[in-house]
Parts: structure tokens; sequence; C-alpha cells
DNA sequence: AACTATTAGTTTCATATGTAACTAATTGAC
DNA sequence: GTCAATTAGTTACATATGAAACTAATAGTT
């Protein structure tokens, strides 16, 4: 299939947006099936628990906040993770809306399983790049970022 | 909601896979909701129509390929737009299984409309970066589209 | 030519996801 | 204290999506 003698104004092969879509997505997808074959948990759902990992006792809205997850995702990833005895959830005495939430012993020995695997993963992928490279990257991403929604920091 | 003390392993915010899933949703969804809200079209739509607009009489298969969707998601996409009127199918001469798509004259309107829209977007977002740094950005994203998936080369 | 394997594309079905409506608790105005 | 407005989180509904089964055509083997 060859394409030199393409002169369009628009090549979607070309067009950033596409291209960190399909990037992205090829990422994700990986380390999906990756997290689902080992622990039978989604993306969504082992971000929400690396997060109360990291934070216990974080409320659900705060981890829609971290997480850029709409609260619905959030709510449905925890109300699964309590399912499968991950996660526990107990009421905040201040604030009885409030949920404040934790990893169970089981939760956490995924956990401290799945860290070093994400880890591992991120490795496999920025180690292609030189520290110099990965800070560049960095930087762009930022300004991108930036960009994108020049309303809302998102970092 | 400070987040210094926090000496975890790993921090989601810092985590590559993430951040650019973050980044290229919310460029994806600004994009999305601009084609929907000025031509009704899916970015999957627009994919399939840039595709084709860029080589009419390219096949569903092919354009799988090229846009990395898969091809119940084309199918549908092809579907809804000739329904919509913008797309017509020939049945390829040399193998009935194939189709050949074309633009109909009022699906290469929206499509000389929305490429102006779209080149504009990348503007807007690439724009933020000097043309070195465009370059890098390109050269980076080669690299983490290789080590993503080391097999089949993406671009 | 007949028979199997492969390919293009569609349909079906089960699951995922987002929006909006909802419940329950809290806050603020009076 | 009471009532409207806000906030946390869940539920319901409608749509989007992906995997697998399917149809139709072609290619390859004998």
């Amino acid at each position: 299939m060859p394409d030199t003698e393409n002169t369009s104004l628009l090549r979607l092969r070309e067009f950033l947006p596409y291209r960190l879509s399909v990037l992205s997505n090829t990422i994700s997808t990986r380390i999906a099936a990756l997290y689902d074959r080992e622990f039978g948990l989604s993306i969504w759902q082992w971000r929400v628990m690396a997060v109360i990992g990291d934070r216990p006792g974080i409320s659900a809205t705060e981890i829609g906040q971290l997480t850029a997850m709409d609260k619905v995702a959030v709510s449905r990833a925890i109300a699964a993770m309590i399912e499968m005895g991950y996660l526990e959830r107990k009421t905040s005495e201040t604030d009885g809306r409030r949920s404040q939430l934790f990893l169970t012993p089981s939760g956490r020995e995924v956990y401290e399983m799945i860290v070093p695997m994400a880890l591992g993963e991120e490795q496999e992928l920025s180690g292609s790049l030189t520290e110099e490279e990965r800070r560049e990257l960095d930087r762009l991403m930022v300004k991108l970022a930036e960009a994108a929604s020049p309303d809302r920091p998102l970092w």
C-alpha cells in the first residue's frame, strides 16, 4: 500500500491528535490486558486502587479529581473492588456523604504485586528513552496539556 | 489537596501510560465535541472520512489498517455515513467481497469544511510548540510506539 | 470441478460507558 | 430551627464498543 503519491493537505497519520490517540490506545490496551489477565482488574479499577494504595482514606470524589475519571466510573470501580474484597469503605465521621476508602489486606497484596509490574511496564516503555529525552517528553506533554485545556490545569 | 508528603513508589500522575492516556483523552474529547456539534460526526466517522477523502476507492479493511480501528468499528462508521448520504459504496469488480468507498458530493462538501477545522485544531495544539519541539515530539513518539509494539510497526 | 481454507465485511450479543435523574447528607440564609 | 441550595455518591437508561459467530466471495489444493 504505497503512499508516496499523496498530496492531500490532511494526512491522518501525521495528525497529532490522531497519533497521540493511537499511541495511547496501543499502550493502554496492552497494559489493560496484562492487569486483567493477572488480577482480573480493569485499567480503571487499577487506577483507583493505585490512588487508594497511595493515599488511604481518600474519598471517591478526590479519586475522580486525581485520575480525571468521572464520578460514575469511580463509583463503579469502587463497587466492583469492594465486591472482590480488595477495598473497604467507611463513612466519614465528619461528613456522612463522604466515604473513606482503604485497601483490605488482600487488596494490599494485589497492590504490592501490581506496582512492580506497572513500574516494569513503564520501564520497558520509557526505558527506550534516555533520561534527557524523558525530561523533554515530560515538558512537551505539559505544554500540550496546557494548550489542550488552557482553563483547568491537568497536572 | 497537597501532595508533597507522598513517598510511594508509584505516583499515578507521573506514570507515563497514565499521562498519555489523560492527555490523549482530553484532546480527543474536545475534538469529538467539535465535529459532533458541527457535522454530527463521531471521531471514528471523521477518521474514516478523512482516509476516504484522501484515498478514494479504498476498502474497509485498508481503512482499518490505516487508522488502527477494528473492522467492526470501520463497518459501523461506513454504514452510518452511507445512511447520512456522505459515502457511496461500489463492489470491486475484481473481488466481490471487497468494497470501494467514495465520498458523495455532499460528503466531499463536509470533508472540505472539516479539514481546515481539523488543521486549525492541530495548529492550536502543536502551535504551542516550536518547530524544533514538534520534530522532537515526533521522534519521541515514534520511539515510544516502537517500544510499545516492537512487533508491528505502527507508522 | 469439488472441497477446504482464507478473507471481507456484517450481525449478534454481552459488556462498558456517559448523561441525567435520583437519594441522602450537609451547608447556608433567614 | 426551617427551607432552599449544594455536594457525595448511586442508579437507570440509552448508546457505544468488542468478541465471536456468521454470510458471501475468493483462493488454493487435489
